[in-house]
DNA sequence: CGCGATTTCTATAGATCTATAGAATTCCCC
DNA sequence: GGGGAATTCTATAGATCTATAGAAATCGCG
């Protein structure tokens, strides 16, 4: 959706940024070199920058392209009149399998992105907290809605999801036979009703 | 415990440990030069090397310095005789407070240690899955006295526990103000118990 | 003080990496 | 097939970084 790239220069810088992104996740910002890009890519290093004026520039699209269409679903899915359930079992189903589908851009900026001068980190840094705070805001309607107890705090409950999804997203990339489904599943269930049995506490 | 340390020598080597700890905690491994961290030592670049032999050789033992004590007190944790939400609770609290008080080497050591040549990799990785392996273990036993639900995925859960505590882990080393003991109660609570609201599913 | 041992410094070889400039090649449309 | 535009290549300047060697400074102790 993003980007249509009819012409065979966005094509392959597209390709560059994917590429970028697969020896950054590898190697890291600092520990990949332009000639590391240039070879998964098929060219060679001076010709990377046709594409690219920096091996920042890249770091930057990599970081965005991570991040984009990532943003833009956790939206609909907020906006979407599901019960919170279904809305959180989305939002986890959303962030796990963009790491499986753009496999390392989003990893990349999770790990990355700081490196980045801070102007274009700003701007990555608005994207990513509107994500927190979209999530911050559906869990408070879970409160309001009587689905979530009412002593939750929504602002723990963002980060919280945030952090244990991205804990699966380095074992995702790094281990590509890896079940999402079933990892969907059981975060799901226990960031609604915990580990513990529940006994006779019968509430309300 | 690790190190009575005595002599200058075996002194300012820990500090140089500490020093390369705060400059890969910012910069990365392959981010910081040498001489970043002789400078943050206040001494000069060449001079590290009477301390190590190699920057790897700095990693490694800043790696170790970050994770061996951490998995000492994972163990007194889990041979200690608490109740199952008591030992989780110590589990995460040790596991917090790591970050807070070794400060950055915790978070180099999850950060940076793949960047380490294969066998020195391989002797972290065993006290790192060593560490999980008790946590898993944990739970197991949390299962078999009833207190935890008998569907949990005991291996997932040994993971989703330290997914999350390094998802703190990041926000903790970068912002000294945060209250600590907050989060812990926050991540037992929804640990064991969810964020939904209990209703009347009387189970048993 | 004076001397050996410890610690730090200076200087540098050698490797690597980014970014640029201009040549060479390939592509595409007529 | 020819010609101009798009793409890739080669070569390299200049910067930076690791690791080493040997000189200099400092320490500790009789």
């Amino acid at each position: 959706m993003a980007q249509a790239a009819a012409n065979k220069y966005d094509m392959q810088r597209q390709a560059a940024i994917r590429s970028a992104a697969a020896v950054f996740a590898e190697k890291g910002f600092h520990g990949s070199s332009t000639k590391d890009i240039a070879e998964h890519l098929g060219i060679k290093q001076g010709s990377l920058y046709y594409y690219f004026k920096s091996k920042e520039e890249a770091l930057g699209e990599v970081c965005l392209f991570g991040i984009q269409d990532y943003v833009q679903r956790m939206q609909s899915i907020a906006d979407s009149d599901q019960p919170f359930e279904a809305k959180l079992m989305a939002t986890i189903t959303s962030h796990l399998t963009s790491y499986r589908e753009k496999n390392e851009a989003l990893k990349v900026y999770n790990d990355e992105r700081l490196y980045l001068p801070e102007e274009k980190r700003h701007t990555l840094k608005e994207l990513g907290s509107g994500y927190r705070q979209m999530l911050e805001k559906m869990f408070q309607e879970g409160v309001e809605q009587g689905v979530l107890r009412d002593s939750i705090d929504c602002h723990f409950a963002a980060q919280a999801v945030i952090g244990m999804c991205n804990g699966w997203g380095d074992l995702i990339v790094r281990d590509p036979d890896m079940d999402i489904f079933d990892i969907i599943q059981k975060t799901t269930d226990v960031l609604l009703h915990g580990f513990s049995e529940r006994r006779k506490t019968k509430r309300h």
